[in-house]
DNA sequence: AATAAAACCAACCAGTTAGTTAGTTTCGTG
DNA sequence: CACGAAACTAACTAACTGGTTGGTTTTATT
């Protein structure tokens, strides 16, 4: 493959996260994304067997521009026992900063996946190894209490998600007009993050925790 | 509108719910909705005007389904600093428990909204009020601490939702076979829920609080 | 200049799907 | 029984949409 049709490819590989992010995959449609990459359909299906590769080639992609960043781990200060929500809202930023469809486009890939699970089911789990380096990272850093399971860090990374277009697409549209203030908006993020407990806050919650495995 | 007619409407609506909250509004079917509902796809078009009408009124279904239920806040014991963690599962264990879709129901709509908001609007609009409703009472009781605002409580309850659909979807499916056992996901859940920090751990993040309205 | 990959153009195919139409049958109620 | 609402059967349309084909032009490389 010639240095132009890497190009193509990746400019396809773009409005197709960014056709996908927004309307997910039966929403999306093949021809608008040829629009919007400024390629010929014809394009998309020499470098793509179908949409539903094209959907998994992007979900891959994403997390290939993410990487194993256990630099979100490395700089937290001084504090050995850093905020669990001082975590995620790094989380949250990094990711977004990155690849601002990301979190859009994991919300749409949890839901849909019962769809096309034959199709996604080895691209989810590279997706999930990916966040399993990441969570472990975090671990070895000893960031993580050792009652954070796996399962809860990716309920508070999706629960994030959630938030994230919730905020975007319902909230500010609706209600609280305010929320469409970026700096109100992160103001609010810190705040619900903030009520995700810190590992001190668990020993109060003890008595809930009866046989609850990891 | 005669009783037949009230029946074959309300089995309409059910069999949409199920239908809609498998697949989202862009992956459901029509005729698919009409032979689960075991009636003439035209039926449905005698009772709802067209397809975008439909999962309007299947959103406001699932609200009358739930009620103002100010009892959610009721019976929680003579603590009078209830744990939020134990507020939330409550939430999500009753309106799961009413309407088993109601969960992913919500976050399709979440996630498609930007599409059809015309059509949506005013059902989104009923919708909040209701989680108001539920919210103010909430706080009647005293159960909320002042600094959890109504969209704090959105989006713990969207973080549920999420969690929800991605334990059922994706987790359970793919890597943590033993989520698919319920006594299992809701040990799962309480252990996420009491990350969920009652209000007296808001003091020691008071720091990040700077500013923040309410 | 020659060559081959890359991209374009534009029509086309085939299956799907929301929505419609027309005529017939069933059902409940006065 | 009579009447009208409710429901069915079954075909149909019109638009959409994923995917294809064949022939032409552009671009980079040797």
């Amino acid at each position: 493959m010639q240095q132009r049709a890497v190009e193509t490819r990746g400019r396809i590989l773009e409005a197709a996260v960014r056709e996908f992010s927004d309307k997910g995959f039966h929403g999306a449609r093949v021809d608008v994304i040829a629009t919007a990459a400024g390629v010929n359909k014809q394009r998309i299906y020499a470098y793509f067997a179908n949409k539903e590769t094209l959907f998994s080639e992007v979900i891959r992609h994403i997390f290939t521009l993410i990487g194993d960043e256990e630099a979100l781990f490395l700089d937290l200060g001084d504090d050995d026992a850093p905020h669990m929500s001082e975590i995620l809202l790094r989380h949250y930023m990094f990711f977004h900063a990155r690849v601002p469809e990301f979190w859009r486009l994991l919300a749409w890939e949890n839901l849909e996946s019962g769809r096309h699970a034959h199709v996604l089911k080895d691209v989810r789990e590279t997706a999930f190894a990916h966040l399993r380096r990441i969570y472990h990272a975090g671990q070895r850093t000893g960031i993580f209490h050792e009652r954070v399971s796996f399962a809860t860090y990716l309920f508070v990374l999706s629960a994030i998600a959630f938030f994230y277009y919730a905020n975007q697409r319902t909230l500010s549209q609706t209600l609280n007009r305010d929320l469409a203030d970026p700096a109100v908006r992160e103001q609010v993020i810190r705040e619900c993050l903030s009520l995700l407990a810190t590992h001190d806050h668990l020993a109060s919650t003890e008595a809930m925790h009866q046989g609850v495995s990891r």
